[in-house]
RNA sequence: UCCGGCGUAGCUCAAUGGUAGAGUAGGUGACUGUUAAUCACUUGGUUGUUGGUUCGAGCCCAACCGCCGGAGCCA
């Protein structure tokens, strides 16, 4: 079958001419003028091509009449100047095949608004909704960014292990992986007989695997699934989600940070260059700032503010907030947002946090009170990049191991880095998920996912 | 996990403790270069589940289930 998008038929203004498109129809109105219109969506771009389909065709009463939303056709004919009002170009059909009609009264997706609840229960067919085609074409557009970003400042694009022995310290909960029979649990296994002989788990970030590489090879990233098995119920939390980590040797701090302010720049003019007409659907349906929030931030700059600094400015504010604000404790959502939201209206660099709060390969700064970190903040979605230098000297790193509560013989491999040939490295994780979020104007998480996991819930 | 809200027709939602309703989708008909098409008629219900209070429960109470929002955990 040799068809064409539909994208590349609304680009090119050229008519009077013979195509075939395939899709899916989403609406079909009958004129008693002797034809019907179709709306013919197929996935290409967030447009339909409308195809008026004349009475003489011969399976019109046959078929064409019983062509109901979801329905899949192929249809063949001439590219002409539209006479309606809502389009320039459309279709005169000479040949409508159908390949599988579609029973109205059974198929979940209707004409008028569907709630996103009731989307979710229909994941399976939801990506033929405008919304979520919308959202595919953005996530894709994202995905493919992240990967022109670090090609282009000379990172490798590097895989990292899936299933892992080493728990990434704080990061959260891990999913076990075993072919020991759980149907007979034990209360203390013998994971020598597991098959890999130890106990493993589904990976909580690519971070140390990612570190090795970076050491070897200079800048590399990784850009691949990471699950977490946290009861978390929130908008903004997935139990599978994606991260995209990059890693750079002979990099501080403040290189992480300007690296984490360009990708994200580069992502917002990504999307803004690429995803012009599903943005608008979403700055009218979703979220009516959008377009203005991502050219803003596009040429934005970020602001950076050490923790210590953040403190004083949220002590200093003149709300109340539930959490208390005191020196050595995290900041709160609620103080997130008010530094994002209120106090500056921009993305929000914080570095610099006590070393108590934070993981133990973050390197310690001289003041031996804080650590090299850094949290990107934006507004709405809060905490999107998470990153630090790491501790590249092995003393140190093996007083903070022990000061987590954690075996230094577990870390050889890790601790093996700051032995031989040991440098100064930085990276950060970024939530993709969220990044969609922020750049469709998405309010929940389990929208910009086709098939999101949560507590409770993988179906498909 | 904690706090709060919600659960009624295929879907989106109404309904003082007193006969379960509308829009939309589907069906029938009318009309029309329409575009969330329009107009008329019409099909459609174990009110999340299980108990309880009451002469009487969609409505009040309890438990459970599910969903949503917020918090925590984090990306």
């Amino acid at each position: 079958m040799r068809r064409e998008f539909i994208k590349k038929i609304l680009k090119d203004p050229a008519v009077e001419r013979v195509a075939t498109v395939a899709g899916w129809v989403r609406t079909r109105r009958d004129s008693k003028g002797g034809f019907s219109f179709i709306e013919l969506n197929d996935g290409s771009c967030f447009a339909n091509l409308q195809i008026i389909a004349d009475a003489t065709l011969s399976n019109y009463e046959s078929e064409i009449k019983k062509l109901f939303p979801g329905s899949s056709v192929v249809i063949s004919g001439e590219i002409v100047a539209s006479q309606g009002g809502g389009q320039s170009v459309e279709m005169q059909a000479t040949e409508i095949k159908v390949l599988g009609f579609c029973e109205p009264t059974d198929y979940p997706l209707q004409k008028q608004r569907v709630s996103f609840e009731r989307l979710r229960e229909v994941a399976h067919l939801r990506a033929r909704t405008n919304t979520f085609g919308a959202v595919t074409r953005v996530r894709h557009a994202l995905a493919m960014a992240t990967h022109n970003f670090f090609d282009d400042q000379g990172f490798y694009y590097v895989h990292t292990p899936i299933i892992t022995a080493s728990d990434c310290e704080g990061a959260g909960e891990m999913f076990q992986v075993t072919t020991l029979d759980i149907a007979k649990l034990e209360k203390s296994p013998d994971y020598e007989r597991d098959f890999f002989k130890q106990k493993t788990g589904l990976t909580v970030s690519g971070q140390l695997a990612a570190e090795c590489l970076a050491c070897s090879l200079g800048n590399v990233y990784t850009f691949g699934p990471t699950f977490r098995a946290e009861n978390s119920n929130t908008r903004r939390h997935l139990a599978e989600f994606w991260m995209v980590e990059p890693e750079m040797a002979f990099a501080d701090l403040a290189d992480d940070a300007d690296m984490a302010e360009n990708y994200l720049r580069y992502l917002f003019n990504y999307v803004l260059e690429n995803c012009m007409e599903d943005l608008q659907f979403f700055n009218k349906r979703i979220d009516t700032s959008l377009l203005e929030t991502l050219q803003k931030l596009s040429v934005s700059e970020f602001k950076r503010i050490t923790y210590t600094e953040a403190i004083a400015i949220l002590g200093q504010a003149n709300v109340s907030f539930e959490y208390p604000v005191k020196w050595g404790v995290d900041l709160q959502s609620e103080h997130e947002r008010y530094l994002t939201e209120e106090k500056f209206n921009c993305p929000v660099t914080v570095t610099d946090y006590p070393k108590e709060i934070k993981s133990f390969y973050m390197r310690l700064n001289d003041d031996d009170k804080t650590v090299a970190a850094m949290d990107v903040l934006l507004p709405n979605v809060g905490e999107i990049i998470g990153g630090s230098q790491r501790e590249e000297r092995l003393d140190i790193l093996s007083v903070r191991i022990e000061e987590a509560g954690l075996n230094c013989d577990d870390y050889w491999w890790y601790r093996d880095l700051r032995k031989f040939g040991s440098v100064p490295h930085a990276g950060f994780g970024l939530g993709f998920e969220r990044i969609v979020q922020f750049c469709t104007g998405m309010q929940n998480i389990r929208d910009v996912i086709a098939f999101p996991r949560t507590p409770g819930n993988a179906e498909f």
